[in-house]
DNA sequence: ACCAAATGTTGAAACGTTTCAGAATTGGGC
DNA sequence: GCCCAATTCTGAAACGTTTCAACATTTGGT
């Protein structure tokens, strides 16, 4: 049983009116009062309720996260990002980890709309956007996070892979490259397509030849797998350049390569990644990659909810990020 | 406005009281009677008001985790520990992110106890345990994780680093080890001395030396640069094994005496890092490692929670886990 | 058919805060 | 000393839920 405002009032020898007002507007109370006031504060531990504090208001001063997965560093910075944006406005920010599970999707967004959030940030599993429809119709804010929203009735914040993927082969082509292999897949996923894409049209651009190589999934074994397949190629049928469709990748082709020995980095084969994870800094030949700004995403996302929150469903709007090429030793000729 | 359980009752056709008991226990309203109310719940739309009811109930179904840093993958596996052992409770967890910041900490822990959270799970900051005492004293049960409390008032999680190291050597001398250099540094880090301590310890009952190189910071650069210098060596002063305290200065050590290619790892050399972090096992040679599994170590700490937010301080306790070592390609022979 | 027990339902109180209309006090100008 | 305005303080209502004693209805045994 913690002491409440009323206790607080008592032993004051004011009124309860009198403690609230000095907890949130310190100004409108006589000064000897308020030394009372604080004293009693102090000498009984009050701590206020929130939960009588947001029935009152019927609010809460918190946004939601939602993210897919807290073990990566990704979502990590967006955090970081989303935290120091909310700071400013005085909001706090509540992290759930959906763990890639639609069904603990749910559950958190309920448990979200039960404390009555002032918002949701989500990086959304699948294409249902049903429960987040129903939940922006009762009155919450919802902003997707890395993902563009197929219809525009939901603020997003995403980053433009097609420009990406332009960047790099852009990059490789200044530096010379002549015969370009993308390396990544499913190409059903949005962004590996997206990067493609953009990859396509910078090479008709320039003068070099882009060959696609599929992968069934984005890890360093696929990266290696491709490697190794690259080298038994004769010496002139190997790329001079590879642009993989993530950092995972890349590094899987570079660890081949560097332990088959007969190709230089970036001398005879240049390495493009993409999401600049911490690793890439540190690997044997340092990997230049495309930054995404997990913290910029993570800002901007709370600051189209705030905007949502405060000027309603005209304050809706689709964000895309450029994306920024980080030039490291693996491609620099 | 959102419909209210009045809304629902007077939508029902029953009283408010039928409502609040078709939403707890079911099994207590006719069968009919619930269907009419879940209808009517439909119907508006109806979301609990978490704040109300936990204002009624004077405490909530939700614990704080306080970590230092969101975008390190141990605290993510750490979180999803919690997460899952917290599930099975019914309780729900809101992470937060300290930052490393001793005051953002203590902004964190106030809002908790404002919410009035079941408890706080914390990876402290700071060795300043006031306002943490002061917090566990108005009542919030406080669990300390990846730290041992220095003071036994508190309970905690952590990890014996001195068996760790015990473990890691044994394994080198099993394989032939002779000469062992442990890498890793500053040694006032508690957690870098205890390893070290444990390899002495098995030392001692082997038949190999021991050698320290102290680093200012475990890093990859740190882990290169001390490689390059051991390559510099005569080869007959070269040791036959390397325990790293981490895995940043293993992969760094790996990667000087590959790009070198005069010892193959492990017949010549054989490496051993700690943490078993996600980028160990993808390294060129993969790499054996020490798991602290920080999924085990948040759920443990979850556990201790409970039972103290149930038994009082009598269940208060200091938790030490075994860490285990994974063996992969470095050191296998 | 009757009674007791079991089952189902009601309605008001209570949780701790904020809000706000109005009461009380203070201070300045004459 | 008096009046008006500005400042400060008060106290009760309201937020939406759960709880619980009391009331109402059904069930089953005889």
């Amino acid at each position: 049983m913690p002491a409440s405002i009323r206790d607080v009032a008592a032993e004051a020898g004011v009124s309860v009116g009198t403690v609230s007002n000095a907890l949130n507007d310190p100004s409108r109370v006589a000064p000897r009062t308020l030394e009372r006031v604080t004293a009693a504060i102090d000498k009984l531990g009050f701590v206020r309720n929130d939960a009588a504090r947001q029935l009152r208001a019927g609010k809460s001063r918190a946004v939601g996260l939602i993210v897919l997965d807290a073990t990566n560093p990704f979502f990590g910075e967006l955090a970081k990002g989303v935290e120091a944006t909310a700071g400013q406005h005085g909001l706090s920010v509540l992290i759930a980890n959906s763990d890639e599970r639609p069904e603990r999707e749910r559950e958190l967004l309920n448990l979200f709309e039960e404390q009555r959030v002032l918002g949701v940030l989500i990086s959304p599993l699948v294409v249902d956007p049903e429960p987040l429809r129903k939940l922006r119709d009762r009155g919450t804010p919802v902003v997707l996070v890395d993902m563009t929203s197929e219809d525009k009735s939901f603020s997003s914040v995403s980053v433009d892979d097609v420009a990406g993927g332009d960047l790099v082969v852009q990059h490789l082509v200044e530096g010379g490259a002549k015969r370009i292999a993308f390396v990544g897949g499913p190409l059903i996923r949005e962004q590996v397509a997206d990067r493609l894409s953009g990859a396509r049209n910078a090479v008709e651009a320039g003068q070099a030849t882009l060959e696609v190589i599929e992968t069934p999934a984005m890890t360093v074994a696929a990266g290696r797998a491709v490697g190794e397949a690259l080298l038994e190629r004769a010496t002139e049928a190997m790329p001079d350049a590879l642009f993989a469709a993530n950092d995972l990748v890349a590094l899987g082709l570079m660890q081949a390569i560097i332990v088959d020995g007969r190709f230089a980095i970036p001398e005879d084969v240049a390495i493009v990644g993409y999401d600049d994870i911490a690793y890439s800094a540190t690997s044997i030949v340092p990997l230049t990659s495309v930054r995404q700004s997990p913290e910029l995403i993570g800002s901007t996302a709370l600051g189209l909810l705030h905007a949502e929150a405060n000027n309603g469903s005209e304050a809706v709007k689709q964000i895309v990020i450029q994306p920024e090429l980080v030039i490291r030793a693996s491609s620099k000729r």
